[in-house]
DNA sequence: ATACCCATCC
DNA sequence: GGATGGGTAT
């Protein structure tokens, strides 16, 4: 038997809403640490993953290890039925193929049920090795989105150099160039709303705007976001969801003249 | 060497706005004066133009003068990557063709720069005759908009008639017809909320809607618009931007029974 | 790529 | 309540 309650239904939502452009199917392994999920965009570009701690939930069993297989549009579908502040339990019985998701409004007067197929779903669960990374910058997370979603109207490639300054996103296609810097300066009021740049080596690197658009739709889930770089390894965008886990993006740098992403498995 | 700082990136913004639906290139001329612009729509029947005023850039340098012929769609891309309080600096070298747009955001932590291609544009340049008008109406600038859209419902055609108690705007078309009326009263606390007519001599003239819809896009320049109409001369829409300048549009009226718009250039 | 609708912010 | 921005659908 598995049971998880989640206080807030808007945080899975967030967290649908993160994957989808991702990925269309993911396994969610669920054991007494909690709920993982690792899963790979269909070209092999790209990873996701994410860990929500069992703390997050309350209550939370899990008698023993369960893989759920989820058809991320059927659960973003099962989401939309959810209130504004709705809880959510997540529970599926062993050996069955149904998972069943319930809503709670917050005064109790109103629950939604619904039974939903699981999928057997193949997967190959790459570990990620962990890395010293030559930079590791921090920046709010809609300031992320925002140099993102303006650097895709010039061109497919996007660059990230960083410095002891700070961080140069740029890019360049047919209507012509564009550089956006940040300067470090910690020095900021909110800490959220902080430029931070741990460099131990200076490092450049070019990736598929269009993944890294994608990936700036978790913005929902953290005010800042990091970006782990490191030479011919891949990109770690990591999003920390607050008490709960994190989510995190992988991608591999565009290497060389005709500057193609390489496969993420490729680069292990 | 040209050089232009504008404090609010988001003024330019809106002149872009402004011009966007009527030209798709236009010519900025540039010269120790200032910007200028004037711009024809592809079919002849209106125009526009602005002038803005060294006076409202610091710094402003411009050695000789110059011609930036802009393709305004990639101009709107590029202003879209504005924060809102950025400020905006135009550059461009002599015998370049090339323009740098730069904005720094109030904070100078984030900088973006672009660079874009500038284009061999024909340019027809048109002196306008001052003239005496029949009347001049000054009202709401967002007043003029509804109006303008209202009416837009009623038909292709969009009359003005100016008597000294006021000025009456209609239209008519399939589904009925619409009479509105705005009567002078300067006597309101606010000076941008008044409705104002300088008459010499009463007058009734007819446009196409559509096109005085188009020029309504202007109205977040200013807080009121001016409406100079003459007998069998184009009307003048003037929107004056605080402390830099001004933007007019010229739309000759409709004659006879055909009501057609009469090329702008068929009336000078 | 453009237009319409929905959600969020002011 | 209105306006602006983002997302979705055509």
């Amino acid at each position: 038997m598995f049971e998880a309650k989640l206080a807030q239904s808007s945080l899975l939502k967030k967290v649908l809403d993160a994957l989808r452009e991702i990925v269309e199917d993911a396994n969610l392994d669920c054991s007494s640490d909690g709920i993982k999920c690792q899963a790979m965009d269909s070209s092999h570009v790209a990873l996701v993953s994410f860990d929500l701690s069992s703390d997050g939930f309350e209550p939370y069993r899990c008698d023993r290890n369960i893989t759920l297989g989820l058809k991320l549009a059927t659960m973003t579908r099962v989401l939309k039925c959810a209130g504004n502040d709705d809880s959510i339990t997540l529970r599926s019985q062993d050996n069955t193929d149904t998972l069943t998701v319930l809503f709670e409004s917050p005064n109790q007067d109103k629950t939604s049920q619904f039974e939903v197929k699981l999928m057997d779903i193949d997967t190959e669960h790459l570990g990620i090795p962990e890395s010293e990374y030559s930079a590791v910058v921090q920046l709010p997370s809609g300031e992320f989105q925002r140099i993102c979603r303006d650097l895709s109207q010039f061109g497919d490639s996007l660059v990230i150099a960083c410095t002891k300054d700070g961080v140069e996103f740029s890019g360049s296609g047919e209507i012509g160039s564009a550089k956006i810097s940040l300067r470090q300066h910690s020095m900021v009021d909110k800490e959220d709303e902080q430029v931070t740049v741990e460099l131990n080596q200076p490092v450049t690197l070019t990736f598929s705007t269009r993944y890294l658009v994608s990936f700036s739709k978790a913005t929902p889930l953290s005010s800042s976001v990091t970006l782990s770089l490191k030479a011919e390894t891949p990109l770690v965008v990591e999003y920390r969801i607050s008490d709960v886990g994190h989510l995190r993006y992988y991608l591999a740098p565009k290497i060389g003249d005709d500057e193609e992403t390489e496969h993420i498995d490729d680069c292990s």
